[in-house]
DNA sequence: CTGTCAAACCATTTTATCCCACTTTGCACC
DNA sequence: GGTGCAAAGTGGGATAAAATGGTTTGACAG
């Protein structure tokens, strides 16, 4: 498969489950909806202006970004810097001794680069990552907990569609979940 | 099948079933009734003023919209900014490491968009929001327990009229739900 | 020394937000 | 019933902010 290629596996287990609540932006807003932007040439980004506004109100002016796979498809993902740091603290504790987290550690961490947003709201996203996820012209973030993920639109549109027809022809990925526990107080 | 068009397959299970009695907007009132609205040109939408009581009677002012699948149609949901985040939270903790929820959190999160409402009591429906859900020109709210729906009223005149002819083709349908018994004293 | 890439700067276009004004509806009171 | 007032709903334009594109400067590697 090269680089940019749509991917057929399933998701990897998200980052953003190590992100203990405490250290997700506390209390300062969340990143929400879906936004498009365009990509240049040189691989610059604006960042929703919304997403902005969350990380300028933690004082917050840098991301990491890395790699990732959602729903069988790549994108990228990207953390405000200290979210991204009590990730790693989190992994190094774990990954000790297991070779199994070996992988998890050389997947997400080797190439997770460090991205300022510079004085126009943009940030450079390194070649290797753009290739990877298939950015081309048209990019679309989406909002997630601690933080927020990078998508060509393409891809993200078709995630979505194919999203939305799962959840349709089964519902039982709900009942099966005991999403309903405090009603019961 | 593009944004914006019909869905014949069935309705996914209420977000409303993720949302707990406690979390619900306590004893402040409840959203009623079916309320008919144009939308602008620029996607704004007055929220209808019984509702708008709900909202400001907790001293809630923003609203969170997602896209949803009721019936067979595609339409939004909106939340008090409240609700949501109990419903946020949930998600957050369920989805550790079950990909399978990837796309739950594709679909019903990763398009969520706040929508404070302004001074003259309207939202502004993202244009993602817009075109999924076809809102042309009238628009309907129509209640639900702890949030409200939002329709093209094409859509939601002719899910009404499904429903009814269901119902009068089979009056059984409700026979087996225990709707009698008062669980919440 | 040269070519590449990234950072900083600046300029233009596009978009969104706020504000105000108008129309319509509903309600109380005459 | 009618009349007047207040609230609800609607539309558009001005202004600020956001998004994008290009050029120059500087650092580093070949």
């Amino acid at each position: 498969m090269t680089e940019g290629e749509k991917n057929t596996a399933t998701s990897l287990p998200s980052l953003e489950s190590l992100v203990g609540e405490s250290e997700a932006l506390a209390a300062k807003g969340r990143f929400r909806g879906c936004h498009e932007h365009s990509i240049d040439s040189k691989g610059r980004v604006s960042i929703p202006s919304s997403f902005r506004s969350v990380l300028q109100s933690s004082g917050v002016l840098e991301l990491v970004v890395t790699n990732y796979i959602c729903d069988g498809a790549r994108c990228l993902e990207a953390y405000p810097l200290p979210v991204w740091e009590s990730l790693e603290l989190k992994i190094s504790k774990l990954s000790s001794f297991d070779p199994r987290l070996k992988s998890l550690e050389n997947y997400y961490f080797s190439r997770a680069a460090s991205c300022p947003v510079d004085k126009a709201g943009r940030i450079l996203i390194p070649a290797n990552l753009r290739n990877y996820s298939g950015l081309q012209s048209q990019i679309s973030f989406t909002a997630g907990i601690s933080g927020f993920r990078i998508w060509d639109t393409r891809v993200w549109e078709h995630v979505f569609r194919e999203a939305e027809t799962r959840l349709l022809e089964n519902p039982d990925l709900f009942s099966g979940l005991d999403l309903t526990s405090d009603r019961h107080r």
